[in-house]
DNA sequence: AAATATAAGTAAAACGTTTTATTATAAACA
DNA sequence: TGTTTATAATAAAACGTTTTACTTATATTT
């Protein structure tokens, strides 16, 4: 193995002090007044060691890592892991690197996740939080460390959130089944105390009170953790009621649906129309494809990483920022009668 | 923003040294005959002023940061999202933190991220190694840093590997077929100049020419970086060809090409029989459901975290290893003439 | 010519740990 | 009693950087 090059081999070999080394390898070299030869000669050897410094010290020393952390619910659900892949771009982008965890919708996990982050030196958190976690939330932004919630939020703390406008979205996905002839219009969400699935039902029900349909709105909850058998059993309450539309309020929940409604053989969207949000290869290989809400994930991920890096480079700049993205409906055959 | 607590406020605050302190919280107390009271008071200092060790200190300290590096070809593809899934619960449970970055199958850009997260001073690295990256994995290997390669590897050169034995993957696949009646199975694969593809085209050719069927032998390629334009032309040539069944080699491939035949509404598999690897929703949803050879990812992407580790953790220990896991024909609708 | 300003570079402290070598005290021994 | 041994704790060095404050040499001003 060969021994690590540090700033004292090159300063011994350029004939020159660390401190220059270090300054003029940081791009100092103008500001201080260094002359371009010696900085030219020092970069060379540099170059020629294969100088690669050593972040332990840099951290140390800087009281700064330029790596960020991402904790979603899961990394390997897709919709997760798109976003991880635009908050990596993006972080590549500012030259931070990302450490990322998965919290199984669990809040205790969540919060020791989030102290190994911190306790590791990352500079910042962006977090999908889960049901429960309201209080860790609130407690790291009073701990002043940057952060930003992303896709979720608890509203009334004093931390910065961006998500999609889920009451907009939860509306127009109503207002498109009724428009489409539907009128026994169920929805099945989490039963998650989190705005994210609040909102969602608030615009379903905004949606349907404003048609007329108040008396219709029926709503099916499952839980984490149980999925398949709670969706079982909310789809068997929904047929039940004898619904003609399902408003599956997320892709997991809509994963678990279409698996059990493709097993019963109804017939989409004759017998029972669908919509979903986020998309996703379920949605684009279900027939009929299924219509849903698409969100900007790539814009949300890019400002997520953009506000974060914001906060830690200027501590003084760390307001609370409350950001809505609006979702698009994506039509197709599994919510059109014709 | 409330000062962090270090090893010196806790020895200040139990009126013991610096080095106690460390001694005590590392677990090394019984070893240095630290009087079991004192021990117990520092420790209890520690928790009341919720400590939480400086991790860039300890890292330049002992010279390693317990971070693994995970390379991959892209986050957001649920292949390679459910291999990080393993990779992080593994990860977590040696007390290990994952890096991750996406090398959009580049060599230059692997490359770049592999320096990176080394000059971040990961501990070891694990990489889905793309075309072109040989020489940088084997200089990698060369330079003593620990390293696993996962799903893929170069023959040749001296680094580990864990994969799935892909000769037989694509021997059994093309069995399958054959054994259900298909006699002009053709092949779509990458032109990867990897081993992983040409074990799989292997193995197909392996199946068609012990049936008799050499001359059915038919290969399509397809380009990543365009991969819509490539895979419509793959199909047109396999379809000219007279194809009675296709085997899709990776599941990027085969997402492609099922968007592609389910625009041509070509029956499944009445006209042309379908295989593929690694499953996910593409194939789930699919009509009819897709057959494909399943990998064991868990255990392999356990493995690779497992061995990584060891080779981190001893440095004598560093020997080559080549891991192969193997693979389950999952037998669904798309390959079922009846 | 003396005093002052500028230019170019360096020494040394600091970041927060871990660990090695050392010290102080008590116990054991001759 | 004086020397050695064992025990419990500590001081100080080290890890590799960045940065502050300082030095030295040269140029400029009066």
């Amino acid at each position: 193995m060969r021994k690590r090059v540090l700033l004292k081999d090159i300063a011994e070999q350029a004939n020159v002090s660390i401190s220059l080394v270090s300054i003029v390898l940081n791009d100092k070299a103008r500001k201080n007044g260094v002359r371009p030869e010696v900085a030219e000669k020092i970069r060379r050897v540099a170059k020629e060691l294969n100088y690669a410094p050593n972040a332990a010290a840099k951290s140390l020393r800087e009281g700064r890592s330029r790596t960020i952390g991402l904790i979603v619910s899961d990394i390997s659900n897709p919709f997760f892991s798109n976003i991880a892949r635009h908050v990596e771009r993006t972080a590549e982008k500012y030259g931070y690197a990302v450490h990322f965890s998965s919290s199984d919708e669990n809040a205790a996990k969540t919060a020791m996740l989030a102290e190994n982050m911190i306790s590791r030196g990352i500079d910042g958190i962006i977090v999908v939080p889960c049901e429960g976690s309201r209080d860790l939330i609130a407690d790291l932004a009073e701990r002043n460390i940057p952060l930003v919630q992303l896709d979720r939020f608890f509203p009334g703390i004093n931390a910065t959130h961006i998500c999609l406008n889920n009451r907009k979205a939860g509306y127009d996905v109503t207002r498109h089944l009724i428009e489409n002839g539907y009128r026994k219009i169920s929805m099945i969400n989490y039963s998650f105390d989190i705005q994210h699935a609040l909102d969602r039902n608030a615009g379903y029900e905004d949606a349907m009170n404003e048609a007329g349909l108040g008396k219709n709105i029926f709503k099916a909850t499952v839980t984490h953790g149980k999925m398949e058998e709670s969706c079982i059993a909310a789809i068997s309450k929904v047929i039940k009621a004898q619904s003609d539309a399902i408003i599956m309020s997320t892709n997991t929940i809509a994963i678990n649906c279409l698996k059990i409604l493709s097993d019963k053989k109804i017939r989409i969207p004759e017998e029972l129309a669908l919509v979903g949000f986020d998309g996703g290869d379920a949605f684009d290989f279900f027939t009929p494809e299924i219509t849903y809400i698409m969100q900007p994930l790539e814009a949300m991920a890019q400002k997520a990483v953009e506000i974060l890096i914001e906060q830690i480079e200027d501590s003084t700049n760390r307001f609370k920022q409350e950001i809505e993205y609006e979702g698009k409906l994506i039509e197709r055959g599994s919510s059109k009668k014709s």
